[in-house]
DNA sequence: GATCAAATGTACCTTTATGTCCATAATAGC
DNA sequence: GCTATTATGGACATAAAGGTACATTTGATC
């Protein structure tokens, strides 16, 4: 569905979304656990997509580029791995634009229902609600951190 | 979105269900354009699952092995590429079953989304509709097969 | 039963995604 | 200015997806 990078950056940028001040990549890494050095890698992408400012040094660390209700699902997913729509039939070299033949017309039309359901989840929805965001993995105590 | 594959066996299947007798894989992979050995591999994927029938030696080759009303989409990307639903969060090892953080409910509606979708499309609906299936790829005029 | 036309099965190759490692550059505190 | 701490960048390693080639098996026809 979503790539493991995907993934990966959707746990990064929620957990941003949590903090007041700035994270490392290996404080990230460590409670969403993801791969460090693989870590370090996407978070360049979010920056270059200037999803994520960062701050070398001492104190530094990333900070979210916008507040979470300006940033979705589909801005992350985009940023790193964007979500490739069906303009042309990929059967066609020459393509006609914009009719579809019946079966990627239904393809596209899948595509565009994620779209909208990943354009409508902000951040902030992510992490005000009821459950916990990231399933608890928010250090607690080391065992605590467990979808409930 | 869904894998190249997963592309590929329905452009297949939807050829199949215009067909009245069997197709070969040479037939199929030529009108479809996926390259020959690799539907190859393909075909015998979807004559496992069982969505179709072969018969070797002359006169032979591939048949749907149920109506096309009774095929759908998610059939065939099930048989070659199957959808992986999110059942428990990624971020445990031990899961806690029904109960997934924000991001993951999100994820996993998004996905039952697209499975509602394309269980909802059968092959029959890709065929007979007004637009020629698989963008007038079956063989016409050679530079006729474009979507229009 | 010989031959031809098809699928099947196996091995291998290429490309892309994922992941690791380490050297380098920037920044803050002393 | 020195040092510690952080991100950045590049090279490399591994795994998975996509793709190719060819020998083998099965079945139909003569």
């Amino acid at each position: 569905m979503i790539s493991q990078t995907a993934e990966y950056a959707l746990r990064a940028m929620v957990f941003l979304a949590m903090q007041k001040s700035a994270a490392t990549g290996q404080g990230i890494a460590e409670t969403t656990k993801v791969p460090p050095g693989y870590l370090s890698k996407i978070m360049q992408q979010l920056v270059k997509r200037k999803l994520v400012n960062s701050q070398r040094g001492i104190g530094g660390g990333f900070v979210l580029a916008r507040s979470p209700e300006e940033i979705s699902i589909l801005d992350v997913v985009n940023a790193v791995d964007p979500i490739e729509k069906i303009t042309t039939c990929p059967l066609d070299i020459q393509s006609h634009g914009l009719n579809l033949c019946p079966l990627h017309k239904r393809l596209s039309a899948a595509i565009a229902q994620v779209e909208l359901a990943f354009a409508e989840s902000k951040l902030s929805e992510l992490v005000t609600e009821s459950q916990s965001p990231l399933c608890s993995s928010v250090p607690l105590t080391p065992n605590q951190n467990v979808c409930h």
